[in-house]
Parts: C-alpha cells; structure tokens; sequence
DNA sequence: TTTTATTTGCGACAGATGTCGCAGGTGGTA
DNA sequence: TACCACCTGCGACATCTGTCGCAAATAAAA
C-alpha cells in the first residue's frame, strides 16, 4: 500500500485549500530537497518568478499559516520544510482537474504522467493508487450544498 | 484541420487569462445551450454553487468585461452567450496543467480525455491538434522575464 | 565593542474574486 | 392608468493574492 497518507480526503468541513501557483513552485523546490532557507528558495525562485525577496518571505509566510510548509528556526534563520506530502497533493491537483474541467469522473489513466519531470516510476505507481482512492471518495461524498 | 482558433495562443502580453472555476461552470452551461438569460443560467447554477442571482449576475458582467460572454440586450432582458471556443479553452487548461502542475512538456495523450462527459469523439480529435499546437508553441515561447 | 550585512516580523497596498443589496426601469395586468 | 413582478446597472465589502518596504534583532566582521 502507499506510504502516504492522503491528505486532501478528510477534512471536508475546512475545505482543505491547493496551493496556488507560486506556492506549489515553491513546494516543488523543497520536495526535491529539504529543508531550505528563505534565502535559498529565493535565489532559485528568483529566475522563474522574478521576485522581490520579501515577496517569497510573505509567500513562505502564509504557506506556513495554512501549514503547507514547517518552519524551523535553526540558530538565527529559519528553514523550511513541506508538510504537505509530494504525491498526495499531485494526486489532489489531477483529481481536481480532472473533475472540474473535464468531468471525468473514474480516476486518471496514470499513463499520461509518464512524460513528467517530477514523478519517478515508483512514484507513478503510488499516484496511480491515490488516484483510485481519490476517484472512489468522490463518488460516495455527497453533494456540497455550501452551507455555512 | 481544427475548426477553431486558437484563441490562448496569441496575445503574448495581455496574457490572456484563464477564466476561473465558477466562471468555467457558467461557460459550460452556454457551450451546451446557447444563449441562456441570467435567470436561466442561475436556475441551473444555484443547485451546483449555492449562490444568490446578485452573484450570478455579476459573475456575468465581469466576464462580459473579460469578454468570456457576449451580452444581447433581447427586449428589456439580456441573454448571454460565450464568446469563448469550448476546445481551445479546455485545451488551454489542459495544457497549463501538464505544465505547470506536473512539468510535462509534450502534448497531453488524449486519451485521457475519453472518459469526459464533456467532449465527444469528434472533438477530442481537435482537441488532439489544439493541444500539439500549444505544447509546440510552449517550446519556442521564450522564458518570460516578467519585465511590466 | 562598534559597525556592517542579513534576518525576521509585520504592516501596507492594489487587484481579482465571491457575494450581496438597493434603486431605477419596463412590461403586463387589474 | 396605477400597481406588481422581475430585470438591469452599479456600488459595496470581505478575502485572498501578489508584491513591497521598513524597523528591530542578530550574527559576523573590523
């Protein structure tokens, strides 16, 4: 069975946010290599988003708010460390999409992340199980009427 | 060769936006039955969104802004209908997923999408050709220095 | 120990989104 | 024609995001 635990299922009631773009490239960083320094994820994000410093602070920040990442404050700086786990929140993206575009309802043919730079072939086969998890939780959860 | 335009690809710099999830909802409905009043669109969105006919409404006159809609003053009432192609946005989304989310370059194996209640045989072929084109034209697309 | 380079915490601001409510039309009905 | 139901335009407000800047704290260097 997978490792991991699926961390977007539960939960219904707070409605467990995705990251937003910026912070999933950040998640992206610190799952290939953990922990990292604000510094750190900066220079690297730098490139790619093109911000200012103190915008990938507020951006690390929040995301420790809704405890995407953990902050440990080693000697005078802080690491950070994800706590979100790097399938189950892939797993959570793909089941999103497939839903809501596409309305596909049975889990995702796992055949189409073979091209990706960020799954290994262990790591497409927990994805595939997830998805099926996933895929099956959806069915049986009731319509959400939005109240509050 | 596809019947569309591919309406994502061009405009480089307004960055043409993707439309978000409640407006997607709408534009669904109109890509199926087109043109619908407000009041029709909110009859079938309510049960889904649980919102009240002001928010409808806006979400209708901000995506008119964004021109997703097109409005026609029929009478005293207003019936709206997308201006947006239905394949060229799925594809767009489509698109931005495999990338974005999980780093695939490539074009998307359709047959991912055969299970969709959304598309129908005919179109998952166009939908094949628009997602070649996009993902050729992310290659040669330079990186975007995020100059204003 | 005084100075300098970095950090960090936190407040700010603009723009997009979700979500309403109100006041002023318009058409049909009594 | 006076009234009622329904529509439309538009203003409002709370949040969430993207993005900074500043001042106090800390560590490293002089």
């Amino acid at each position: 069975m997978s490792q991991y635990t699926a961390t977007f299922i539960l939960n219904s009631r707070t409605a467990m946010q995705q990251p937003t773009a910026p912070e999933l490239e950040i998640l992206k960083l610190l799952w290939q290599k953990q922990p990292l320094t604000a510094r750190e994820l900066h220079d690297e994000l730098e490139t790619v988003l093109g911000w200012g410093y103190s915008s990938t602070r507020k951006t690390l920040e929040r995301m420790g708010e809704k405890g995407f990442v953990a902050v440990q404050a080693q000697g005078n700086k802080n690491s950070y460390r994800a706590t979100l786990d790097k399938m189950p929140t892939l797993a959570g993206f793909a089941q999103d999409f497939a839903k809501r575009i596409f309305e596909i309802d049975g889990p995702l043919p796992v055949a189409m992340f073979a091209d990706s730079k960020l799954v290994s072939a262990a790591e497409i086969a927990d994805l595939e199980q997830l998805l099926q998890q996933l895929a099956a939780a959806q069915l049986t959860k009731p319509v959400d009427s939005g109240e509050p």
